[in-house]
DNA sequence: TCCACGGGCGCG
DNA sequence: AAAGCGCGCCCGTGGA
């Protein structure tokens, strides 16, 4: 039965009745769960309001005007209960904006991300999931039209259906669930959604002045980049075809530039360069670079697509982000990619450059609000340790027990050389440290990375590039059997997992038609990426696991003693937080703590160790 | 004018 | 045969 309550003004129908928001909260008192929905004018919590809130089961709905009646009578019952939504973030930041916090969550649309990690054509809306868990067709249609529609009969009775099978996709989902043993993994992101909600609502602070200062610099680098870049044009006899014969003016009389290329034009680039004839198939920084030496236009056209891609990625535009209302940058995240990880969006903060002086410069420009610090804390060489602890390849070990550093060590040892050494230029390739070179190995070859890519990375030749790989894998055998075992695993089950306790699914959606083709080259290149992706996966998918569990906890921590704290942003393996400033010092420690405890729940065979900054900005 | 796509590059 | 992994965003391109 669907109960509208509200206001009576509405022509009763035989399609709902009224009720009261006592009767609501009576009928839901002693019941273990319920499903929540919520319809909004827009997005946007802060500029956006609730229209109506849905609470109900399979027998019956409750859809609330909240003009009509206070959302916050609902407040005790949406805390205590546990809750069923279908894409929890974004009724959270709704909640939040109206002071409730529920504190028990169960996402449908999270568990179909968890079941369905890696699979292609996977459908995770409401509409799919009623399909596939309960065979009923939904209508989503008028979704759309709420806000212009208001609460007409069929709107709630929309609204009304999106809270009356969360349950039975639940109980169905829990049952794959419990078969891919992801009950861990489900309860991780059913909590950290708490967090990811927090840190969209809350946003994080932009100086904008600062920002205009430096996008003023990279845009006018830009343009005397073009101007150099036409310069040299115009110079070299081999381009004289791009030269038009006569200047041409524009309707003021004024002369515009003699050329007309586009230097954001990769074809166009590509172009000029093999008329130059530089043979090069595409214009990336690698073959710029490459044949730097070749022609004075490479390295121009270097500097311009690097600050051509800082005015166009992070320039002016950037500001355009900055909320209205709050003043601050309401990102928003993707809870789970196919390892396990989060990307950010709109803007994605997570490729702020962080790079030489500009990338520090950048960074800067994120800062606190009045009166707090951000105290931030960065896992130190997380993927390193967690091959490390899952390979248990004694040199690697060894390494981090002792507190060396690892990629001096290996260096050594793969390439003969004293440790005092590893900092010396190699005799292959100028202004690169063996060093350097072994940072390449071993972030590159511990993802199956080939002697040709090795090769030409570090510009030697395939064949000294075969002997360096077959010493590395020869000093750190265990590494090397630990990866094969998770390439072939991953090419022999179509899957692969990340480690305990969470051990989340990654699927290859492409396995069985690669198997079915096996012998044909579509085949061979999907085997060959599904076995690359299965070594990584559980290393990068682990270190995410280890982010969110700490997350959580850090959360709990703040939440459970009313800390002045706010998670502002998580980066791969970096937690930011805005910390009143007279707390900042303790919070620095319990910060690094925290973070420890939780990556000990995985890495257990050396230490961990965390980076903690207090800082008036974004620091790296 | 809009959209999909691929190259290129920012981050880890 | 093809040969580091994981992303999001920008631009130009080409077709509708």
């Amino acid at each position: 039965m669907i109960y509208f309550i509200g206001n009576k003004e509405l022509v009763e129908n035989e399609f709902y009745e009224f009720s009261t928001i006592d009767k609501c909260i009576d009928y839901f008192k002693d019941k273990e769960s319920i499903e929540v929905d919520t319809e909004t004018t827009g997005f946007d919590p802060h500029t956006c309001k609730i229209i109506c809130i849905q609470l109900g089961d399979k027998e019956n709905q409750f859809v609330i005007d909240v003009n009509a009646v206070s959302i916050l009578l609902l407040k005790e019952l949406l805390e205590s209960k546990l809750i069923l939504f279908q894409n929890a973030k974004f009724d959270l930041r709704f909640l939040y904006s109206n002071d409730i916090y529920p504190t028990k969550i169960y996402d449908t649309f999270l568990a179909e991300c968890v079941l369905t990690t890696g699979l292609e054509d996977r459908e995770l809306g409401l509409k799919a999931l009623a399909w596939k868990y309960c065979g009923v067709l939904l209508d989503k249609e008028i979704r759309g039209q709420i806000y212009r529609e208001g609460l007409s009969t069929r709107v709630i009775q929309y609204a009304a259906n999106d809270v009356a099978y969360l349950h039975l996709i639940r109980e169905k989902q829990l049952v794959e669930i419990e078969k891919l043993e992801l009950n861990a993994v489900l309860d991780l992101e059913n909590e950290v959604v708490k967090v990811f909600a927090k840190m969209e609502f809350h946003g994080i602070l932009l100086d904008p002045d600062k920002w205009m200062d430096v996008a003023k610099t990279t845009e006018s680098n830009v343009i005397n980049l073009q101007l150099e870049l036409d310069e040299i044009v115009l110079n070299e006899p081999k381009l004289s075809k791009y030269v038009p014969k006569y200047k041409q003016t524009d309707l003021f009389g004024f002369e515009k530039r003699d050329l007309d290329i586009n230097w954001s034009s990769n074809a166009q680039k590509l172009k000029i360069v093999k008329d130059l004839g530089i043979n090069i198939d595409s214009v990336d920084e690698r073959n710029l670079s490459k044949n730097k030496r070749k022609h004075i236009i490479m390295s121009k056209l270097l500097d311009y697509s690097k600050q051509a891609k800082l005015v166009t990625s992070f320039g002016k535009k950037f500001l355009s982000f900055i909320n209205p209302k709050t003043q601050r940058i309401h990102f928003s995240i993707w809870q789970i990619l196919s390892t396990g990880r989060i990307s950010v969006s709109e803007p994605n903060l997570n490729q702020i450059p962080s790079k030489g002086e500009l990338g520090k410069k950048i960074r800067s420009c994120f800062i606190p609000k009045e009166g707090y610090s951000i105290v931030g804390g960065d896992f130190s060489g997380m993927e390193l340790r967690l091959i490390a602890e899952f390979s248990q390849d004694k040199l690697w070990l060894d390494a981090f027990n002792a507190g060396q550093d690892l990629h001096s060590v290996l260096c050594a040892k793969t390439f003969d050389i004293s440790i005092t050494d590893v900092k010396q230029e190699t005799p292959f390739k100028a202004g690169v440290t063996y060093r350097d070179v072994q940072k390449t190995i071993n972030f590159g070859l511990a993802y199956g990375m080939s002697k040709f890519k090795l090769a030409d990375t570090i510009d030697i030749s395939v064949d000294q590039a075969d002997k360096i790989i077959k010493k590395f894998f020869a000093v750190v055998p265990q590494v090397n059997s630990f990866l094969n075992l998770l390439g072939n695993t991953g090419k022999k089950n179509g899957q692969i997992r990340t480690a305990r306790p969470f051990r989340r699914l990654r699927q290859f959606g492409n396995w069985q038609s690669a198997m079915e083709n096996q012998g044909s080259s579509d085949s061979f290149k999907a085997l060959g990426e599904i076995e690359r992706a299965s070594k990584n996966s559980p290393i990068q998918g682990s270190n995410g696991d280890i982010i969110k569990l700490a997350l959580i906890n850090v959360q709990n921590r703040i939440d459970a003693n009313n800390y002045p704290v706010t998670i502002i942003l998580a980066v791969y393996d970096e937690i930011q937080t805005e910390c009143r400033d007279d707390f900042a010092e303790e919070w620095k420690l319990i910060l690094n703590d925290i973070m420890i405890e939780s990556a000990k729940v995985i890495i257990k065979s050396i230490p961990v160790e965390v980076d903690c900054k207090i800082s008036k900005s974004w620091t790296k």
